[in-house]
DNA sequence: GAGATTATGTCAGTCTCTGTCGTCAGGCAA
DNA sequence: TTGCCTGACGACAGAGACTGACATAATCTC
């Protein structure tokens, strides 16, 4: 018979209610909003129990971004796969380019996530204490190990994943702001560009 | 008869009561740790009801940088009062390690929050999205005023600012995890001198 | 097919945070 | 002093996020 891709029924029935429960969640927050949103609503959207909500997900915010971990995982597979012989600073823009080509991939949805995070302030703590924060310890972790320094004691790599980061946030902004019509690549290599033109300031 | 160094009694007292409320969080999440108090006893060993509580604070979180508005408004003194003439990397520079001064004069509790910062999700969390995000937002406001430019426009600001942020932060870790031994401005100051070898780096 | 796993439902409970209303003290003017 | 007004507080009720405990039924394993 179909295979869902995976092996076994039940794994197959778990993942589905997970997905249930992200289209539960996102088309909820998206025509009610986030607060307006009860665990209970998603719940009884996704045709489940609250509990089971909480067993998937460990909070409401987590489901709104609910496909974090394959992103940061495909992001920690990028940051290895660049060539040793490559410089620093254009393996990070490199790896964030294609963090942000993968990420224009869900456009609705990370539209939905931009809005949500302009809009409740939980939304945006999220994003930026977890999710944001989860790709810079990526980063961070990554430059240490080419840099052969330990990161606890070497402030280097966390200032380099720092002000990628902003890079990052302040385009991906730019990008909801013009409702994704602009290519969120093109905005993230435009502040790549001014890193650069601020590091030669630095310097000058 | 003897002043608050304030007008009213009113507002004496209120103010009393919220420092009571301050100490008394700081004191039982010291001993007690962070999700380990309730909000009630908080209320309970300041001998307020727990409304009161709420009408003082926003969250349990909040409590514990209840000092947090007035450091703030002194950073952005700081930064208004750099002198025009400095360059914008020495007036970050200059201002966050005089934040950082001034960030030290509190020694027990900063490491108090470090501390719980570093044990509790949720106080980590607060930190990086409320407390930090505002210090960026102060760094980010003055540059681009600096700059004359529309910070929502040009990613320069943000860049930069998140780059010290990252410096600071990561001082600070280390301050905390030296109990504080090291002064912290000494630590911001290397921080801050390999930011420039980050920036010479990227151009070379 | 028997027994071990495991995803789920149900229920009860804790804790954060909010709305409402009554009370009382402090500030202010006649 | 008297009386009114404002503002801080207490008491209470309630919403809503999240957790532990136990039972059940489906799935997996042998």
């Amino acid at each position: 018979m179909e295979a869902d891709t995976e092996a076994g029924r039940r794994q197959r029935k778990k993942h589905r209610t997970r997905t249930e429960l992200i289209n539960a969640a996102t088309d909820l927050f998206s025509h009610r909003g986030f607060d307006e949103t009860t665990t209970e609503d998603i719940a009884e959207a996704a045709d489940v129990s609250q509990r089971t909500f909480f067993r998937h997900f460990p909070s409401k915010e987590a489901v709104l971004y609910g496909d974090m971990d394959e992103l940061l995982l495909r992001f920690r597979a990028m940051l290895d796969g660049r060539p040793r012989s490559e410089s620093l600073v254009v393996s990070v823009r490199e790896s964030v380019l294609a963090l942000a080509d993968d990420y224009d991939d869900q456009r609705t949805l990370r539209l939905l996530q931009a809005r949500l995070a302009a809009t409740y302030p939980a939304v945006s703590a999220y994003s930026r204490a977890v999710v944001q924060q989860a790709w810079e310890a990526a980063l961070i972790e990554s430059l240490a190990r080419r840099m052969e320094v330990d990161p606890a004691e070497d402030p280097r790599p966390e200032i380099i994943a720092a002000a990628a980061m902003g890079a990052l946030r302040h385009s991906i902004r730019r990008w909801a702001k013009g409702r994704g019509r602009v290519e969120l690549p093109v905005l993230v290599a435009q502040a790549f560009d001014a890193f650069a033109d601020v590091a030669i300031a630095a310097v000058a």
